[in-house]
DNA sequence: TCATTTAATCGTAATATTACGATTGACTAT
DNA sequence: ATAGTCAATCGTAATATTACGATTAAATGA
C-alpha cells in the first residue's frame, strides 16, 4: 500500500499529476517565480531568499530540473539556474487544456 | 522535520501549492475529468470506473471537496457529485496568472 | 599546493500521502 | 422492524515527501 497506482490511469493523467506535483510545494513555486523575475540566479542567492537550508533547496531544484522546468549551467564556482522557456510553454498548454476540458457546455445539466 | 515550512512563503504561494496538490494525483485528475464529462455522478460509479477501493475514492473525493472543487448532494441512498463551476473558474485563473507571470519579456536576458 | 567557496549528494528523522479492510451511519425497500 | 445498499469514516500499513547536518566534488584564488 501507499504507492500511487499509476497503472490504473492513462499517461496524460499520470503526466499531468507529475507536473502538478512540481507545483505542489510553495518553495518550488517561489523558486520558479524568483527565476522568472531575475535574469540569472545561483543556489546561494536562493538560500538567502527563501530561508531553507542549502541541501533542501538543492533538492527542490533537482526536482524542477528532472521535469525540465529549469536548467542549470555551471558558472565558475557557482551555478546559474534559469527557466526552460520552451518547456514552460509546453506545461502551460497542458494545464490550459486540462482546465478547458472541464468547461461546462450546459450549466443546467448539472445538479449541485 | 518533514513538514512543509509554510511560514516562509506568502499566502498566494501556499494557496497555489495546495491547489496543485489536488491535481498531483492521477485518480483526482480522472475524477475531475469524469465529473466534467457526465452530468451527474455517484461514488459507486467511480469505483467501477477507476478501479480503486471505495474507501480510497471517498478519500480523494473529500480532498477535492475540501478545496471546493467539487460538491456533493445526497440523492436518496447515493450521492451526486458535480464540479463546482465557479470555483473551477477561480482556480483556472489562479493557474493562468501563475503561468503568465513567468512569461519572459526578453529572451536574450536569459543565460541557459 | 592549500584553504575557500559553492552546490550536489548522502543519510536519516519527521511528517504526509496513498491505499484498503472493517465499521458505521443514513437511507430504502420489503 | 429488518435486511440491503451506498458512501463516509476509522485504523493502519506501505510508501513518499520534506528538511537538514554532514560530507563530497569541483572550481577559484592566495
Amino acid at each position: 500500500m501507499g504507492a500511487t497506482k499509476t497503472t490504473l490511469f492513462d499517461s496524460a493523467q499520470n503526466d499531468l499529476a507529475l507536473l502538478a506535483k512540481a507545483f505542489a510545494h510553495p518553495a518550488r513555486i517561489a523558486i520558479l517565480q524568483y527565476l522568472a523575475s531575475s535574469t540569472s540566479c545561483i543556489n546561494g542567492t536562493l538560500v538567502q531568499e527563501l530561508g531553507l537550508a542549502q541541501a533542501t533547496i538543492s533538492q527542490h531544484l533537482r526536482e524542477l530540473k528532472e521535469l525540465g522546468l529549469i536548467r542549470g549551467s555551471i558558472e565558475g564556482t557557482s551555478v546559474n539556474y534559469c527557466l526552460n522557456v520552451e518547456r514552460w510553454e509546453e506545461v502551460r498548454l497542458q494545464f490550459q487544456n486540462f482546465f478547458d476540458l472541464l468547461i461546462v457546455k450546459d450549466a443546467d445539466a448539472h445538479c449541485c
